[in-house]
DNA sequence: GAGGTTAGGTTGTCATGACAACTGTTTCTG
DNA sequence: CAGAAACAGTTGTCATGACAACCTAACCTC
């Protein structure tokens, strides 16, 4: 015995505060990325997904839409939906450093070189959106992973965060770990790729040569109520790092 | 007379084949950027801007979503809907850098320097998911903006396109907007963004010292189907080019 | 006055139903 | 045999209704 199932051998928990749609999202995308559903292949049409899990059709439009977004899918009017090839991806995301190399197997390790309160910079007290001079939470910080350094970090944050931020805090967690571990959801950020040489400085602690290309980046992030948290200034070094992300067309979905 | 207005003036045409809650995303996008509806005010609520619209909840909703979605507004569960402080964004996206430029004013300008068919090398037949040495068309452009190189480009495509990517089209307009017009939707891109130093022709073309630090960013571009289409290496001059982009958490909407 | 409780308003989730629009295939027609 | 037309199957759009979860502020109680 046991009822039909289709190419979702899915459970869904409708007593788990995890939405539907959420939950269903994750299974499939689980499934996608095992290859239990290959490349290529067609996914059941959504009234048939729906009759299969005992939901509603725009419960599973949502599931689906969510994979459309991250590209793991492509829906076509008309055909149905198809599994998209994997690849390897790191998309652009309000994400820790920290997290993303635990996540590839990499041990992380931080260096913190200065934690101290002082004046802000110009930049920086347009970015938090504070008067120039303001005192702001500075800290300067290492990454390395597997002992080979791959990023400079300077950070400048709202003095109000100082005790959350502490210095024994910072050496064993990244920053975005801390800021939701202390009920700050991040939700936005801006932030600007380029490059330039490396100082001497930067050239020392990075263990490049001076002059070698660097990446940079500079982001400001803004919590659940539109207000900036941090301004970040970070340099990597080019031959150790690189941004790799999936770019999805404006579709009206 | 006249029927009570809301923040959004204006009007939906049902009969037009844009979506409602596009047309109405695009029409509260443009009232925000106009500053029309102000930094941090609230929007009407969802049922309120129904009524006023003659629409139901889920479309509003949706609408909401594809704001929410570019950053423009934050949702805030028993809160509201809030306006996000308006800051210029250049968002990653699926467009040409001809587009941006004719946007941002400038007045752009391409050389061709060559255009040709050629056996793929192996890391683009990888990308294209041809076989090694099957014959591509292989071009490459010089784009200046006001007479400044900003970018050296790269490109690779499967050979059928060689009747719509021509040498008089590639002069006059860029290749997103050649493949739009022939029917081809590029749906799904995969990129990487780094840097490294200027080879001498490079340097020479792009008018910067040999060495000096340059973006460079590797794309492939899918379309409808999922296949690819297009493989492009650029480099950019890193004191004159950078990738401005909003990143949006992860939120279950 | 401080704290907990309640009420009202908001977004979040989910179901059901209906029709439109698009695509590919089959069938019909000339 | 070729082209046009009908058809079946799919995703796209939109409406209505209901309840849950969450936040703020006012109120009440101690």
């Amino acid at each position: 015995m046991g009822a039909r199932r289709g190419q979702t051998d899915t459970v869904l928990d409708r007593a788990s505060p995890v939405p539907l749609y959420f939950q269903l999202a994750q299974n499939m995308e689980t499934a996608i990325r095992s290859g239990r559903l290959s490349s290529g292949s067609h996914l059941d049409n959504e009234l048939e997904l729906a009759r299969q899990l005992g939901v509603s059709r725009p419960t599973v439009r949502r599931a689906i839409g969510l994979l459309a977004n991250k590209g793991l899918v492509i829906r076509r009017h008309g055909i149905g939906t198809l599994v998209v090839p994997v690849r390897v991806r790191r998309p652009v995301r309000l994400s820790s450093l920290y997290d993303d190399l635990k996540e590839s197997g990499q041990t992380p390790a931080t260096r913190l070189l200065a934690i101290e309160t002082v004046p802000a910079p110009g930049e920086v007290a347009g970015a938090l959106q504070l008067s120039r001079g303001t005192r702001v939470l500075h800290f300067e910080r290492l990454r390395l992973a597997t002992d080979q350094p791959i990023a400079l970090m300077v950070n400048f944050l709202p003095i109000a965060l100082e005790e959350l931020v502490t210095e024994d805090a910072l050496k064993t967690t990244g920053l975005y770990r801390l800021l939701r571990q202390g009920g700050i959801h991040l939700r936005l950020a801006s932030q600007s790729i380029g490059a330039r040489s490396a100082r001497p400085r930067e050239a020392r602690l990075l263990k490049v040569p001076t002059g070698a290309p660097l990446l940079t980046m500079q982001r400001i992030s803004y919590d659940d109520a539109g207000q900036p948290v941090e301004y970040g200034s970070h340099v990597y070094p080019a031959e150790r790092y690189s941004f790799e992300m999936s770019v999805v067309a404006d579709s009206r979905t």
